[in-house]
DNA sequence: CTGAAAGCGCTTACAG
DNA sequence: CTGAAAGCGCTTACAG
């Protein structure tokens, strides 16, 4: 602990000086301070400049953390993530969303708090960040937490999750997107499928799919049902969303499997899919097809170009943003947006190939 | 604004409740509250249960903000970036940089607040988050910023940025790393040159280059000298690092200086180069090399794969809030890091054409 | 094991 | 235009 000069209240005391040393200093009351950075037309001009110039002087600057109490708002949004800090800043697609917040962020003036999943060692005292309200990102989220913020009566909106009547949402027509992907290979002639699909989590045998993840299958097995295939007809591999994750995957589903397309459920698995069959020597899309999901920006630099079901990353950002900031201006509503998907056919998918 | 029932103290009031109304239902006063949260082994077992079931079923959670003023911490880091949050999270090279503050916070359970430019609009009054201290990132930062934070004593640490004696610092050997790939395009006989170069931003007349551009230059000026050439006899573009930026200035640069080779100061822009140089079907490394700079993870994936300066981008964002975590804890010592580069030769660069 | 009191640093009616 | 006072919601010695 650093030292601390106790009786000293005046401005030379250790630590950071408080209105009372500015105070003191110009000769003046706190109030005048503060309305000297708050009110400037409660004093003279003159009587400000004095006190604004004796508080640049002395390093004084109002305590944001007092000011926010006072205030009863902290002016930043939360951003509550399904996965640890460290692997969210390694996705594409959060980096993506992020940067939609980060627009409405930007225009309003306020800061983006990031807040990884909340240590649920002690699901009754949650250290809630110092923000006005959360956007709850992510396919693995809505266990206790929803519960919670709604419970403590914090602004929040879902996003990538299972809609609920009273809470803003945005969501993607995943159902659409994976129907389209699917019917697009079906359409080729593939019929020896593998998905390359992401890890639901460790309760799923429990509760099965939920969110995004439970309407992309569902989007699957309807186009599988089109042509007379079930579920049971694909190989599945269910893997954390990174590069390194679909590469291995994939390896292992050419090996046990050997299909003609590999429908990646994002992106990122979709490189690393790429990527694997690259080094096997399978040429893309002469042997092996590959789609993916989302269309990340770098899904277009990729070669071959990668066909993908685009879904509008940043609007989602930006809408849950809005979204957001309605809720806490306490503007009832509860609006649910439902984004578009479309199918981007680019190099990566072709006709199944002969015998 | 939300209507507030006035005289409520009691639970029914509207709004969040707070430790009174707890103390209130549950029968005991707002220290035994504190306690049933803070200090277990103040209070007996059964109390501390009750209380906490009467939180619960009314929905009580401590005021995170009261919390910290009253301690005097937020357990938060700031990370102050140079442009929009908008524009960074839209650039690899911080998603990695966060990724490696992202680690740090993971293991120390603390939360990241990303801070935008402070506006100067009113460099007095600068609303600083709520943070424990700051990550000063970036090339274009130290204006008035690094002064100010001194000036109020909040802890910080400098990144990207040219070193002062008694502040914490990390930084990466630019020097050495644009000096490496330059001798290496030099080696391969490459004398009509074009630096794709960052913006400088707008104070670079006045000042000159600063930070790690100015440490750049100045390795790329080294070794153009051991061949005889100057500054002067290289085309040189200096444009804000996004794909599209670098995409545009590779375009006027091939049309004005026809280089052999192409110098990108960020991979961001190298790998706008060589897609502009395939849309103009210029073979890279045939008829032009192209080398970066950062050794994004993209870089790799990149075919021709990209001839980079490797930097360890994590490593810095780690190491940073590292020294900023000592900062804050007052463990006086200002250490300043210097990480290595290493020159990555992968197949974007080749012997100068023949002829 | 509990309760009244002070205080974290600020802002804001309110009376002068 | 200024100053004393209350209060944002919490925590923490302190005396019981």
């Amino acid at each position: 602990m650093a030292a601390k000069t106790t009786g000293g209240r005046g401005r030379a005391s250790r630590g950071k000086p408080t209105s009372s040393d500015v105070a003191a200093a110009a000769g003046v009351s706190r109030s005048a301070v503060s309305f000297a950075f708050n009110r400037p037309d409660y004093i003279s001009e003159a009587t400000r400049d004095r006190i604004l110039a004796v508080a640049q002087e002395i390093g004084y600057v109002p305590n944001t953390l007092a000011r926010m109490l006072k205030a009863g708002q902290t002016n930043a949004l939360g951003v509550l993530l399904p996965q640890s800090l460290a692997k969210i800043m390694e996705n594409p697609y959060y980096a993506r969303f992020l940067m939609g917040v980060g627009q409405v962020c930007d225009h309003e003036g306020l800061t983006m708090v990031l807040t990884p999943p909340l240590r649920d060692s002690m699901l009754k005292a949650i250290p809630y960040a110092a923000v006005d309200g959360f956007i709850v990102c992510g396919l693995e989220t809505d266990r206790g937490e929803v519960a919670e913020l709604a419970r403590h009566r914090i602004p929040f909106v879902l996003v990538d999750s299972d809609p609920q009547e009273d809470v803003p949402s945005v969501d993607v027509d995943d159902h659409g997107g994976a129907l389209a992907v699917m019917r697009h290979l079906l359409g080729l002639g593939h019929r020896r499928l593998a998905v390359l699909s992401i890890d639901p989590g460790p309760d799923k045998a429990v509760r099965g799919y939920r969110g995004p993840l439970a309407r992309r299958m569902a989007g699957i097995v309807e186009a599988l049902a089109e042509v007379g295939l079930t579920l049971d007809d694909v190989a599945l591999a269910e893997v954390p969303v990174t590069r390194t994750d679909g590469y291995r995957a994939t390896k292992t589903l050419i090996r046990q499997a050997s299909p003609t397309a590999i429908v990646a459920l994002s992106d990122v698995l979709a490189f690393g899919a790429v990527d694997a069959l690259h080094d096997l020597g399978i040429a893309v899309p002469g042997q092996v097809s590959v789609t993916g999901f989302d269309d990340l920006v770098e899904a277009a630099w990729l070669r071959p170009r990668l066909t993908t079901v685009r879904q509008a990353i940043a609007t989602k950002g930006r809408t849950a943003a809005d979204f957001l900031i309605s809720a806490i201006r306490e503007e009832d509503q509860h609006p649910h947006q439902l984004l578009g998907t479309s199918l981007m056919i680019r190099e990566s998918s072709g006709p199944v190939p002969a015998g």
